[in-house]
DNA sequence: ACAATAATCGTACAAAGTACGGTACGTCAA
DNA sequence: TTGACGTACCGTACTTTGTACGATTATTGT
């Protein structure tokens, strides 16, 4: 047939890796089977040979991303293992950016992110940290993580210049007059051209690893 | 005419409120218009004669649910005052578990939020925290309090009792054979019948005040 | 070659947001 | 009292989306 080129045939992997991409680009919000299988040159009703439904999609879409959260490094310390497990965290969840609000939600986690969760408990219960604490630095550790990503990948901006761009774009001076400390912290500090929200993730990682660290003795 | 009872006229305030207890009751995910004009006794499209569009009835909704977390007492010293509005938004966010992923996620501040903004950092300033680590005490506790209520949200349940149930309905004693961190901190720590996921908030807490207070001498 | 199995998709329906235009009712000037 | 006007209300209908059902086509083992 002239015109026709032949697909490759799809697979849930392919699907996945493409449903990934889509939502990278478009946000969560819009992502849809209808636009997914436009993306994948094929018919909507297509996807649902390989997948069972949407949400059974989306938790496949959240094992990729699990599976690209490098584990703690076993050969370190456990303090300097986790660090870098976290700065990893917050770099994948920032290329994905729809995925932060739906890591922890899923109600059955698959194998990578078992895997995950298992490689990291290691790591904390070698450092030596009691089962207790291990529970205690798992979810401090976490919902830090996942609370900076979420809220870095919903913030409107994250440098001085766009946060200037959008006060602005809301007219927040006007309102600010009502709001004096609010005032002061804006001209002051976010408006300031070194300012950057993400700095504030390796200040807060280190402060949260030295009070566990002090915890652990 | 008999067998009809006029209804208060409807406002926006009386929709919103409806709205957040529909929402608090059925969660956000099966939260619709026409489920929330049922509730109101009236019609879908009368709804949107008080309301632009669903968008800004959920703008509302958050709005209304920062004005219920308690602002950082003025009188005390700015540790105590931060602990307890975090404890405050912890609970607050429990009462309202579609909350916590939209309250940062907004892109339009209401004044409930910016009022909010104000008395925090006002409290953190007035404790002689510098505008740099305010901004990054804010952003840390903010991503801790908003990721751990949003854990604890969406996590099937909080203690033992619960935790051993479900991990039985998804079986997860087979898979966790391949995972023997897990399977040691599961079976020795989270089916414990001490064990409440919600002791580590004030652990977390504490940890991350104090060495806040360390970063600021 | 042919039956079984897998992969694809056309059609259609239900749920939800909401545009549009019409009705009912309260208020106020003349 | 009456008529004009603004506000609240809502019936109808269109669009988008997930997905059930069944038919059609491709692939593969014997």
């Amino acid at each position: 047939m002239p015109g026709t080129t032949k697909r490759a045939p799809l697979n849930a992997r392919r699907i996945l890796e493409a449903a990934v991409a889509l939502a990278d680009t478009i946000g969560i919000d819009s992502f849809t089977i209808r636009k997914l299988a436009t993306a994948l040159d094929t018919a909507p009703m297509t996807i649902y040979h390989h997948v069972r439904s949407k949400e059974e999609l989306i938790d496949g879409m959240v094992e990729i991303v699990f599976d690209e959260i490098g584990k703690p490094p076993e050969e370190l310390d456990w303090k300097a293992a986790i660090r870098i497990r976290c700065h990893s965290a917050r770099e994948v969840l920032g290329r994905h950016r729809w995925a932060a609000p739906l890591m922890e939600s899923r109600t059955s986690p698959g194998p990578a992110n078992l895997a995950h969760h298992d490689a990291v408990i290691a790591c904390l219960r070698r450092g030596g940290l009691s089962l207790q604490l291990t529970a205690h630095a798992y979810a401090i550790l976490d919902s830090f993580v996942y609370g900076f990503a979420f809220e870095e990948a919903t913030l409107p901006g994250s440098d001085s210049a766009e946060f200037t761009r959008i006060a602005q774009e809301m007219s927040l001076d006007l309102q600010l007059e009502h709001y004096p400390a609010l005032a002061e912290f804006t001209a002051g500090h976010v408006l300031q051209p070194s300012y950057n929200f993400g700095d504030s993730f390796a200040f807060g990682l280190d402060l949260i690893i030295a009070g566990l660290d002090r915890a652990s003795h």
